[in-house]
DNA sequence: TTAAATTTGACACTTATTGTCAATAGAAAA
DNA sequence: TTTTCTATTGACAATAAGTGTCAAATTTAA
């Protein structure tokens, strides 16, 4: 999967709402599949709440969507919740790449 | 500041361990001038409990040591955390620097 | 205006995080 | 070894943060 297609301005809940929207089916109908209240629904495409893996994953099965670009978007929200507003975000990025570089190649033996 | 020194290997806690050390200083004082309880500074030093911003400033000057470097080093522990063991974790980094790099050019006009 | 959909806020509850402290363990010096 | 300094551990209460549930209020569409 590339990543290049996925938006710089879309966050994880608003591309939930998008996908539901466009499967026109309303919070009541995919709470109902989810199992949860449809105010937790609204919250969590609206970033009041926190969505899980879990959701998403089923989230991508409703909607018949990637599920892995999904989640890239999913990890890349809460990334960029802990660098908000930081000057050194970009560098904490960078160093954050070799980091997982190193224990990618430190695993694979 | 570049981010090519930073270890990939070492983390924020870690760091602050080495730096303390190398200046011979026991927990005794450096909690003292933080005031903070020795046993807190000796869970963070080991990752049992969180640092915040305001300690790590505190400390690079206490050790006269580069504060961005450590920032860096904070923040990218946080987003370590974050992706964890994710297989994901890579490509959530990159869309991150994307939408980084996008609110960056949006701010300056 | 009705009806459906969504949002909002209050609530009780659980879980996480916090600072404080004392006991334990470890290391180094005497 | 005994003493002393240092560091770690775990228990505790207090606070903060996150959770699901619900009903009322608002918005949207028919």
């Amino acid at each position: 999967m590339s990543t290049e297609s996925i938006s710089a301005t879309t966050s994880i809940g608003e591309k939930l709402r998008e996908l539901r929207e466009g499967k026109e089916l309303p919070l009541r109908k995919v709470s109902a599949l989810l199992d949860i209240d449809v105010a937790i629904l609204s919250k969590m495409e609206r970033g009041e709440r926190k969505l899980t893996k879990d959701i998403i994953l089923k989230l991508a099965g409703i909607y018949g969507y990637n599920a892995d670009e999904l989640l890239v978007l999913f990890l890349s929200d809460k990334i960029m919740y802990e660098i908000q507003d930081e000057d050194l975000g970009e560098k904490a990025l960078k160093v954050a790449e070799r980091r997982v570089k190193f224990l990618k190649a430190s695993k694979q033996k």
